[in-house]
DNA sequence: TATATACCCGAGTAAAATAGTCAAGATTAA
DNA sequence: TTAATCTTGACTATTTTACTCGGGTATATA
């Protein structure tokens, strides 16, 4: 499974642009400086968001990056497939040498990395971005 | 997240223990043939198996290991936790550099992982290493 | 008792994945 | 024009994972 820190900013980073989209576009810099991201990984993951329609970019000086849909209609599922983030616990079919070749059949714990997937999944399926912010605001 | 081989081999190969397990204590070398895993890799995994009592061992000519509690009781979540794959989503404290350095207050993100840990957990928690080969079967 | 079978255990290594950097642009507002 | 900002591909350091090695110890059985 794969769950790294390139999904873990892009939702942060998209958190934090929705609370700062009122108005005008959000530059990157900020975003970095408010979230302790690094700048140039983070624009290496909102060139990602932006070719999955996620984000939409506004060059040029005061320019920014501003959320292409609302975010009570942005699911996380979304957010993570589009930095490649695809929740897959299964390993089958890699490579044919070891234990889950599916060659001859599937192995004995085939389905249950199918059925935890799909519980994952519908984790992030179900889970819209204004989710989160509300939570926390709940919180303080 | 962490969810490796060494996880999915230990469910593997205590499956294929509880289905062999009838009669006499099972040697590594038929799991590791039978499941294409590396013995050497599968001694590793064992030795904390049985640190964690989900197995007993029985040393010398004949021996091999034996489930420690009836496959019907064993939840895949005490395995999981006996080869240390502690699902763990939560990214927070482990540097005070980062994002996530828990300092000042919790991230925007903070209560999104600590939900899904409980969301991924409960899988496991539900889950026992009898109902694995019984889906297998009911496939078949 | 000799021997083969099997578990026991710490340490070490190679490969892969991840996290992050660099350099060189291209646009656009002011 | 200048400074701010996005764009892009390639590159590298670090960390984690997967797996091996070498030398044990216990026990069954011939
Ligand atoms: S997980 Fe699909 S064959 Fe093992
Ligand atoms: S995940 Fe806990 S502070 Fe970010």
């Amino acid at each position: 499974m794969k769950l790294t820190t390139k999904g873990r900013y892009a939702v942060m980073a998209l958190a934090d642009l929705a609370n700062f989209n009122k108005a005008s576009p959000v530059p990157l810099r900020d975003i970095s400086f408010r979230q302790g991201i690094s700048l140039l990984y983070l624009e290496q993951i909102f060139l990602k968001l932006k070719k999955h329609n996620i984000v939409r970019s506004i060059r040029g000086s005061g320019g920014g990056y501003i959320l292409f849909k609302k975010a009570e209609e942005l699911k996380l599922s979304e957010i993570f497939f589009a930095v490649d983030e695809n929740v897959k616990t299964i390993n089958c079919n890699k490579d044919s040498k070891k234990g889950c070749n599916g060659k001859s059949s599937k192995c004995i714990t085939h389905y249950l990395w199918d059925e935890l997937d799909l519980h994952i999944n519908s984790f992030f399926e179900n889970k819209k971005l204004s989710e989160l912010t509300k939570t926390q605001n709940k919180k303080l």
